[in-house]
DNA sequence: GTCTATAGAGTGATAGAC
DNA sequence: GTCTATCACTCTATAGAC
């Protein structure tokens, strides 16, 4: 583990320097000498500096693409709530990733349709699950045709900038998971049927309580 | 109205740029380019780019807080309808200073403290509302400590974040100031009594109609 | 695979004439 | 107030030795 490789440490240095410094602001040099080899020797490695960034972006989709992937045949609430958990840790591992988004976009054009699609994936995920619980009886009919694609957005919005948000601002003390799913989970909440909250109450409520603090 | 001041004209054409091309991205030379003066000529108008930045910032947070000091000593469901109709005005002028956030921070640091002070001042004042509609009945007691400062959080979030990133999304079709306004207000809705329910879908819920598309 | 040294392409800012 | 010309600097990318 003490030895990676060189190709590895690079693209370990470069998420931990993307992420303290944003992505444009970290420079070649500044990536080689944290890992104390030569520029040339990272241009060796990197033909430049896009292909980090997308050696870093497949990493990233695939451990995206696999919390999606627990999707299953019966997306309970449960279910749903275990998604966030994993989200949350994901977002904290790479937090420049959705503050550095926009500028990504721009520079690296080949990243923009993956990343368009893994959202639209991520939004239609969440949004059957309002077709499924609407099924199960849990939350209401949609009111308004729109409606659940809007409070699906929502969501998405709230999972994507809570969290680097939130480290920008200085606040990575008083955030934890519970918080953060607690406030997810206020978005579904207008929707639910009385069943519904009968079963959130039951089954969610309980693992949002707050650890105690000492610990 | 045709023939501005150089200087505003430097500053319409910049805001302009931003918002297209993002802060980082816009050259001084583009500016100076667009609006048919020199790049000399600009440098004398402002010392420098950050000089350019504050000017736009003073005018943009001018504007912020004259939103925010429309909160009053009865700040009612309405008034904070209203204010969410201003901010969706404000934030669709410069969606550019959202996105570029973190960035300008870290170029610019006499500009953070600007706006970490008025974030404070805009999560605190929604906060307050909290309190004040608890004292006439319409939400219930904060359930534990620190809850309706999570939700302030989050509403800040939605605020500060949803227009930009449909933006980005290319959703702007999509788009309008009614989804927005309800996505807000479903923040409060599972905090709301029987009577704040009640004063909710006899006051807000008939702005949230969506005009007739024929227009 | 790794190094040193530097070319090449901008970019912000300035000098000085008009 | 406005211009042209250019300096000083930064950063990426490459050349070529070991």
């Amino acid at each position: 583990m003490a030895d990676l490789n060189t190709k590895q440490k690079i693209l370990n240095a470069s998420v931990r320097l993307f992420n303290e410094n944003g992505m444009a602001n970290v420079r070649l040099q500044q990536i080689a000498k944290e890992i104390g080899i030569s520029p040339g020797n990272l241009a060796y490695h990197f033909r430049n500096k896009e292909a980090i960034i997308e050696a870093i972006n497949d990493d990233l989709y695939r451990e995206a693409a696999e919390i999606l992937s627990t999707y299953r045949i019966f997306p309970n609430l449960i279910d749903f709530d275990n998604q966030l958990t994993k989200y949350f840790s994901f977002i904290q591992k790479y937090p420049f990733y959705f503050l550095d988004l926009l500028e990504i976009e721009r520079h690296y054009p080949a990243i923009r349709s993956k990343r368009q699609l893994h959202i639209s994936k991520m939004i239609s995920q969440i949004r059957k699950r309002f077709d499924f619980n609407y099924n199960r009886g849990l939350v209401i009919e949609e009111p308004r045709k729109g409606v659940y694609n809007g409070v699906a957005n929502a969501i998405w919005v709230l999972i994507t900038f809570w969290v680097p948000q939130n480290l920008v601002r200085g606040l990575e003390k008083s955030m934890d998971v519970t918080q953060f799913k607690e406030m997810v989970w206020n978005q579904v909440y207008p929707y639910f049927t009385d069943r519904g909250i009968a079963e959130y109450e039951q089954l969610i409520r309980p693992l949002l309580k707050k650890p105690s603090s000492e610990n």
